[in-house]
DNA sequence: CCTATAATTCACAAGATGGTGAATTGGCAC
DNA sequence: GTGCCAATTCACCATCTTGTGAATTATAGG
């Protein structure tokens, strides 16, 4: 019944734990970086809020700048690992497409932190992510599979022609992205909610919309 | 010939010259805030800039946070002056929508420190704005005329019903605006040129399809 | 148990940063 | 020309901020 001590690396709880403390450290700076931007953040709040001595920051990261690197990284991680979970292919054209706008509204709706942190990274002019060959061999594998199923819809004629994959891409992407990026400072203008329920799925439907309008076949 | 001197106010240069100090401090830090961020742009720096003593920063706008408002201010009351110019009332409705479209897109093309700005303002969850009762009372005039445009457009039959004008006002804002924002983060992952003179030109095409396609009766 | 080393704490420094009180100077009205 | 006041300069401070050298402690392996 009783096995033996296992040899694979029992989780029991240690007082001192590495990759635990560089984790927590990894999202305690990514809340902050997230809520402050890059200049803005403090260090010593990262490590407070890790509940760790900011010593460690240094130790593991090396520098500030570094760590937001790190943070960028793992972020991008994220995504591109829910993006995975799309299986866009499998599905007829229209219909993937729709569900790639409803993913990128979601997960921008959930993780409002991405959306500060790209800001941050481009206040900066991404020259973190330029200095990271993590990142750069990380490009988005939905752009390829974007263009496949705009082909596919073009042949069997549910899709117009001539669509760039990237510019949609990107398109999709704005029009999720900007609403929510800034809509502290569209809703003082309107004088409008624009962080209710309702009108978040307003949102999305007029996002799908535009961008079924656009790529549908008349 | 020679006139009398003018009894309204020579533009003399002066040495001293509050007008001219403040608006040379305010553009200092437009600049200033554009490129660093609210957090990471500094003060000194700023004075430097514009050629003046620090401490008058203080003696005319009270504070950093301060002089970031004047200059949120000030960047609105431009772009207000701009859409002033574009008569949208007097052109038929799929023209105007296009010519609004490329409004936008040229506006930020040629003030990226708008963009950079809002972002900054956002940061801080506009609130700067809502303090500023100035900027309440200066909603856009365009929501209103473009709600009147796609009327105008239902009914002569040009353009299709149904349409929110802040979500479309919302949208091709977002076409533009999160392109030129993210333009780095998004070629350094697309590895992809944005900023060239012809992927300019593609964007604002690509951009018209979609608006228009959405708001085209079929 | 003991030891080597990784993980963590401690105390502190060097410089930057926003902000201010008081002195000074230039220009305008008389 | 002179006096007044706004515009500007000067010197300075209190605090914050990133970063570091060295001491300390837990843990794994022998």
């Amino acid at each position: 019944m009783a096995r033996k001590p296992a040899p694979a690396p029992a989780p029991v709880a240690r007082s001192r734990d590495a990759d635990r403390s560089q984790q927590a450290l990894l999202l305690a700076a990514r809340d902050e970086f997230a809520a402050h931007g890059l200049a803005g953040a403090r260090v010593d709040r990262i490590a407070k809020r890790a509940g760790l001595n900011k010593r460690l920051i240094y130790y593991y990261f090396a520098s500030k700048d570094e760590l937001f690197l790190a943070v960028l990284e793992a972020t991008y991680a994220d995504i591109r690992a829910a993006e995975q979970q799309l299986h866009l292919s499998d599905m007829a054209p229209a219909q993937a497409i729709r569900r790639l706008t409803e993913f990128t509204w979601n997960y921008y709706l959930q993780h409002p932190e991405f959306i500060s942190l790209l800001n941050s990274a481009n206040l900066h002019r991404a020259e973190h992510l330029r200095k990271s060959g993590r990142i750069r061999s990380m490009h988005s594998p939905l752009i390829q599979t974007l263009g496949e199923i705009l082909e596919r819809g073009r042949i069997e004629g549910s899709l117009r022609g001539g669509v760039d994959s990237v510019q949609l891409y990107i398109s999709i992407a704005a029009l999720a992205y900007f609403y929510l990026s800034n809509n502290h400072t569209l809703s003082a203008i309107f004088g409008r909610d624009l962080m209710g329920a309702k009108a978040h799925s307003e949102r999305l439907s007029h996002m799908c919309e535009v961008i079924l309008g656009y790529v549908l076949r008349d």
